[in-house]
DNA sequence: ACCTGAACACCGTTCAAGT
DNA sequence: ACCTGAACACCGTTCAAGT
């Protein structure tokens, strides 16, 4: 009875995870459940543990796609354009990702693995391959400077974009007369960039 | 039986918060639950309804809490410093916050109210608060500069450093060199205004 | 009025049993 | 080998019943 041998392993390891996909795009990482999952592909429970090792582990192999996703989104945005301009483009394509993709982007920060177990080395590289691409904007602009500058400048910018990114999700940043959350990531990197390109 | 009469309404609130707090505490937002919240306190879980309309209002007083004793922490860093001063030293006391409460302080940003309800008003207010904190420091810092871009400033600047405290206490910061997150918070901050104050 | 505790509808995870 | 589905230990929330 059932599914049996309709999905090779893989197979079902990739309908489970647009599954996921789905129903967390639809209602927050919150709305995801082992039960919900194996309902939407026509599953038992018991099943998912063939694939995952547990819900966790689900999770965390669907926000590293949602990680790639944002990466080519971002590598899309720098086209061919000169330095300056190619980091701000992508900040604004990161905002646009983060308004648009809410609930998947915001499942990447809101997870959190178990009390010991960290998250797999490959998450890690994923995040670190999206400061690199800011980094190697940054050497192009700021060619004199040395790696530790620009790592440290990587990171600071970056937060903040990701940090504008949360709070306004959380709506705890447009009181400000309705100036909208491109006018400020704007004003952090204008500022934060004329500062540093003249130190 | 049990426990009737020994609290008032205010106290059983105060109880069970203070049995929130530690619990997340000690093993963050995960490690929260109306039966260990009232397991601690000797009550049984039908009680917590007269006091909570439900976990979510629980949680978010609690998370009212918290910004409470990080709005005192902030304050007593200004001290009677000049502005410059008193912005670093805004920024390092949030990060120091972070580290130290670190489950309590990312309890505010993890908990999510469900699908159509917004936090309370009382809430909001408290997070406007802490913009008004900065803002206050970067009008003495900048007093020709018009209150609209004050306040963009102080979202700009405010973002940048809670993104830093998202993205350090993830270990997505510091694998540059040992380099650590008040560092970055530190070129953030440097960066930025010398460019905000020289525009 | 205060508080209990059973009940309900969920949840993640495991594992003997079936094919 | 693959998959089921019952079982277990949890969970948030409600509400009749007790004092």
């Amino acid at each position: 009875m059932g599914r049996r041998n309709e999905h090779t392993r893989e197979e079902l390891r990739e309908i489970a995870l647009q599954a996921a996909e789905h129903l967390v795009a639809e209602h927050g990482l919150a709305g995801l459940s082992t039960r919900k999952v194996v309902g939407r592909i026509g599953y038992t429970v018991g099943s998912l543990y063939m694939v995952f090792r547990n819900l966790d582990d689900l999770i965390a192999q669907m926000n590293e796609r949602t990680l790639e996703t944002l990466q080519t989104h971002l590598r899309a945005a720098i086209a061919d354009q000169p330095p300056a301009a190619a980091i701000r483009a992508l900040a604004q394509a990161y905002i646009a990702f983060a308004l648009t993709e809410t609930h998947r982007w915001l499942a990447i920060y809101q997870h959190r693995m178990p009390e010991g177990q960290s998250l797999p080395e490959s998450f890690t590289a994923k995040v670190a391959g999206m400061f690199e691409l800011v980094q190697q904007q940054l050497t192009l602009l700021c060619p004199q400077r040395s790696p530790e500058d620009i790592a440290l400048a990587a990171r600071a910018l970056w937060s903040g974009v990701h940090g504008i990114g949360i709070l306004g999700f959380d709506q705890k940043l447009e009181m400000v007369g309705g100036r909208p959350i491109q006018e400020v990531t704007s004003s952090l990197l204008d500022h934060y960039l004329a500062g540093f390109t003249r130190a």
